[in-house]
RNA sequence: GGUAUCGUGGCCGAGUGGUCAGGCAGAGGUCUGCAAAACCUCGUACAGCGGUUCGACUCCGCUCGAUACCUCCA
């Protein structure tokens, strides 16, 4: 349990040790998606990232409860100005219950993220599922005092909270900078202050999603669920939020908040936010033509992609930035992403196969060069979940294994150990990423390979290249590769 | 306009006050019947302008540029 894990505090804007509050448990809730449409990349990147924190935190022995909400009720189409509600907009136009929207978008994400390898939190829970925690929570703001009732809605007080705490603290805003911007809209004549906010909203008449409350049939404000998902399910206090640096203000500045208004104090210690993603260079949005889902992306069926990019080159791609920069996406790059996870992938593949061979004297020592790859590995890792380095390092380790492999170097029972062991450690383990190459790897495979191969060397045996070819040609078209080497020829799926 | 993050070689993308990231692409070589794969070698990149320093891509300031967010509600 002891490691040096330091990770990046958005509240303190600094690394820091990771000491969790009741070590070997550790808490953190991650924002999950709002279910009213496909999922798209942007999902992706916070899904990958918190997935990489959890396996790597679970790697170092931590017992982690691990929440990601769904949110399902209470959210604004973002061109409307209505106040209609996200999922009920759409249920009228599909004809579908609010709920069956939601529940068959839930599923996609699902089955979305299963592909991209990407863990199931331990508790997954939805905001409908919640009001009696969100009430509950409105009225501990409400007895603290800094929360207003006004036509069955209740907003919080943003100008009392502030002159007792600091509200934008987190997000590193000012007060005064906010009101001094405010722009003038409808609908706020009910607020104190235009930087309020709502903790529960009075619903309109024609308003699908409803819940009764103390105050009027509404539905809760948008920061709500995850204050009172996050207490419920993590304590008062708790160890690691996390979610996109989009939701940094005002998502989390508020919820932060809410958090101090109603418990007395602050839950959450460490804060994390993932950057954000760009296509060709551009921010990804609807209006601009460049939005993609994940759909489309394992399927190539969208105008911007040249071809069609697998789950596991979207999560390694993903994965060769750090979570705390933007990250481009581009066909160039995707493409270059796709053919290294492949590089890395045969050399897997050789490596399990791999046995010791040692050359005696004269024997190029690889124990020191492998154990300070796997330090370095962990090492990147404990600075603040550096996968990019990591992957470096074993593209380190897959020079050795191609070395060994070419009878360039040998080595020994011991080192192949370690090797195998920190690939599968950090490739399978901590990055969580799965061998897509192998394709139909039976034994009724292989042995029908190995009398193809048979043949095709008895033929070049007999210098009879045509067949040789030929054959090879064949199964080219089959996406299988075959690789003459040193001591005859190997094969491997995929282009 | 405000806040935040950032600007690295053809592309993507780490990192650091004074040796190296790494991947992809490209060039040359080794191997090979050919090809593929693999291995070896190669690029003097750090937005611009000043300043601090013996020394800055790395620290400070300014300029330019990019991305996200900016009270209803999400």
């Amino acid at each position: 349990m002891e490691s040096s894990l330091f990770l990046y505090n958005t509240l303190s804007r600094r690394k820091e040790k990771f000491e969790p509050l009741n070590p070997p448990f550790t808490g953190m809730y991650v924002c999950g998606p709002t279910v009213y449409g496909d999922p798209h990349l942007g999902h992706a990147r916070p899904a990958i990232t918190f997935d990489l924190v959890f396996r790597y935190l679970q790697k170092l022995g931590y017992k982690v409860r691990y929440v990601r909400n769904i949110t399902d009720v209470g959210h604004l189409e973002h061109d409307l100005d209505e106040g209609e509600d996200k999922i009920a907009v759409k249920a009228r136009l599909e004809q579908l219950e609010p709920m069956e929207v939601a529940q068959y978008y839930a599923d996609r994400y699902f089955i979305f993220m299963e592909a991209l390898n990407v863990k199931r939190p331990s508790i997954e829970p939805r905001a409908s599922g919640h009001m009696i925690e969100q009430i509950e929570f409105v009225k501990k703001i409400l007895a603290s005092g800094f929360a207003y009732e006004v036509n069955g809605s209740v907003y919080f007080d943003i100008e009392k909270y502030n002159s007792k705490f600091n509200y934008g603290k987190l997000s590193g805003r000012v007060l005064e900078d906010l009101l001094a911007n405010t722009r003038a809209l409808e609908g706020q004549d009910e607020k104190r202050n235009p930087a309020d906010f709502a903790l529960w909203k009075k619903a309109q008449p024609g308003h699908i999603m409803r819940w009764p409350s103390p105050w009027s049939d509404g539905f809760p404000g948008w920061h709500l669920e995850c204050s009172a998902m996050g207490t419920r399910y993590l304590g008062e206090n708790f160890d690691i939020h996390g979610g996109g640096m989009d939701l940094l203000f005002p998502h989390h500045e508020s919820e932060l908040a809410q958090n101090q208004a109603a418990l007395g104090h602050e839950s959450v210690k460490y804060w994390m936010h993932n950057n954000m993603v760009t296509i060709n260079g551009q921010k990804m949005g609807k209006s601009l033509g460049n939005f993609i889902t994940l759909d489309e992306f394992f399927s190539g069926s969208h105008a911007s992609l040249a071809q069609a990019y697998s789950p596991m080159t979207i999560r390694f791609f993903i994965l060769q930035a750090h979570y705390r920069s933007t990250l481009d996406f581009s066909n160039e790059a995707l493409q270059a992403a796709e053919k290294g996870l492949k590089r890395l992938f045969a050399a897997f593949e050789i490596l399990e196969k791999m046995v010791a061979r040692d050359a005696g004297a004269g024997m190029q020592d690889h124990g020191s060069r492998i154990t300070a790859i796997r330090d370095a590995c962990y090492e990147a890792m404990n600075d603040d979940f550096n996968s990019p380095v990591v992957i470096a390092n074993l593209f380190e380790m897959v020079r050795i294994i191609n070395s060994v492999n070419d009878k360039k170097e040998s080595i020994s029972a011991d080192d192949l150990m370690a090797m195998k062991q920190t690939f599968r450690d950090f490739v399978f383990d901590i990055l969580g990423l799965k061998n897509e190459l192998s394709g139909d790897n039976s034994e009724y495979v292989k042995g029908l390979m190995e009398l193809v191969l048979k043949i095709r060397q008895s033929s070049r045996e007999k210098k009879d290249w045509g067949t040789s070819d030929q054959i090879r040609d064949a199964l080219q078209k089959l996406e299988i590769t075959v690789k003459d080497g040193k001591d005859g020829s190997s094969w491997e799926m995929g282009k």
